[in-house]
RNA sequence: GUGGGUAUAGCUCAGUUGGCAGAGCAUUGGAUUGUGGCUCCAAGGGUCGCGGGUUCAAAUCCCGCUAUCCACCCCA
């Protein structure tokens, strides 16, 4: 048995996979975004730092382990930690833009359900050094395009909000803990736990109650500084410049802590409560926090299995000529020819062998075109029987003719 | 971490008040000499999740365990 969470991705599915991922690398590649790879397993504490203390992944959702030399280690969470890493790592030049992307498995030990393992995994980019809005809507309109013009999903919601930054978000804090305080008693058990640890989060939760009295809770927009409100201004307008439609919602909050500004999430309605399909942000303070030079970044993060269980593309198939030998000594000719086409064909060698009707019953069940067959009296006379599959249709030809039949 | 469902052939699932283990699909073979798909016939294929208990007799009833799915929570 796999481990709890952790799937193969089988031979008949995974070229749904590797289409996934390119049409993902493609996208990203013409909007200059180049691919990074870094290692599954980092210190524990860049997550810990990153993501930050108090959120569900650090606090719960981490697999964490010691090497032989009692390094504290992690299996990622997610993937934008380990790409600042690098970024400040490597010393790349904060006032230059760098963009980057990524795909590849993610770790987080939770309970599996339909769309969520513990091993999953995220297609991301990221990008440094730029602070323009126009920026976070280069990366939601690439989010977009991916979701309903790649992968065929329709129906997304994108969800829009600005979380402030650390001059103007101390404020809207502790606006929000005033206000629920007043409603200690109301809040559900998680929620007066959060009044403490993070206020912001109240806002996003689902229990009936606690989502009525944060309707009314003092609106983020109200306290977000000049920098802050005028950028998410601009964001909204670059998106509804372009005709995207977009809901600007001041309940949405995300389940990391680095984020700054913008944060938006696109979701479907067809994943029951899996509905979150890529999600992200700014995090300008990142960088430094991690202990680059300042720089500002954004990024998001696309789940990939749950793209994989919407997406509707199709397997373009190669034509396949499959090689049918009726007695031995015809099968050492043609198992010759079989080894040389397969070199610039798809081919396949009927190895079972047995009666001619069985051996064409497989190549249909293989999805055969064409059917390249050799028997006594073909050998005899230095031919080959030419089928078309689809027509019925068939020739006798040279051996010498073959390649060039092909 | 909490709650619920499920576990029988490779797959999807039936299996009645406890009484010989089933179907469809798939696989393999055949339907007159070496011609596929459709149709027909036949065959192979099982630790009934695991371990206990009750009983003359358990896939079926009881207890425990494990796995898995779904939901909550949280997230992508």
């Amino acid at each position: 048995m796999s481990v709890k969470g952790m799937a193969d991705i089988l031979p008949e599915e995974s070229w749904k996979w590797e289409k996934i991922r390119s049409l993902f690398l493609e996208n990203a590649r013409r909007f200059g975004y180049k691919l990074i790879e870094t290692p599954i397993v980092e210190h524990a504490d860049l997550f810990i730092r990153g993501i930050g203390d108090g959120t569900d992944i650090v606090d719960k959702q981490m697999y964490l382990f010691n090497d032989k030399k009692g390094k504290h280690l992690a299996l990622r969470p997610e993937g934008t930690a380990s790409a600042v890493r690098s970024f400040v790592e490597h010393k790349y030049n904060s006032e230059l833009l760098h963009k980057w992307c990524y795909f590849g498995p993610m770790y987080r030990y939770e309970r599996p359900q339909k769309g969520r393992m513990r091993q999953f995994h995220q297609a991301g980019i990221e990008a440094f050094g730029v602070d323009d809005p126009a920026l976070d809507a280069e990366q939601i309109i690439l989010a977009r395009e991916l979701l309903v013009g790649s992968f065929g999903i329709e129906s997304v919601k994108i969800l829009l909000n600005s979380i402030g930054c650390p001059a103007c978000r101390p404020g809207w804090q502790v606006a929000l803990v005033d206000y629920f305080r007043r409603y200690d008693r109301e809040l559900c058990d998680n929620c007066r736990r959060r009044l403490d640890i993070n206020p912001l989060r109240i806002l996003d939760c689902k229990v009936q109650r606690c989502s009525e009295i944060a309707k009314d809770a003092p609106a983020g927009r109200n306290y977000l500084c000049g920098s802050c409100s005028a950028h998410h201004n601009k964001l909204k307008q670059y998106l509804s410049d372009m005709n995207i439609v977009f809901e600007d919602d001041p309940m949405l909050v995300r389940g990391l802590d680095y984020y700054t500004k913008t944060v938006f999430e696109i979701t479907t309605d067809k994943l029951g409560s899996q509905s979150a399909l890529i999600a992200g942000g700014r995090y300008n303070d990142l960088v430094k926090s991690l202990g680059g030079k300042d720089s500002p970044a954004t990024g998001w993060a696309m789940g990939i299995e749950r793209i994989f269980l919407l997406s509707d593309i199709k397997n373009a198939s190669e034509k396949t000529v499959y090689f049918i030998a009726l007695d031995e000594p015809s099968k050492i000719v043609l198992f010759k020819l079989f080894a040389s086409a397969a070199k610039r064909r798809n081919c396949r060698f009927d190895y079972k062998g047995g009666s001619l009707k069985s051996q064409l019953r497989r190549a249909n069940g293989a999805g055969a075109q064409i059917c390249a067959i050799m028997g006594e009296n073909e050998r005899i006379a230095d031919t080959l029987l030419i089928k078309d599959m689809k027509n019925k249709t068939q020739k006798l030809i040279k051996i010498d003719e073959f390649g060039e039949t092909l």
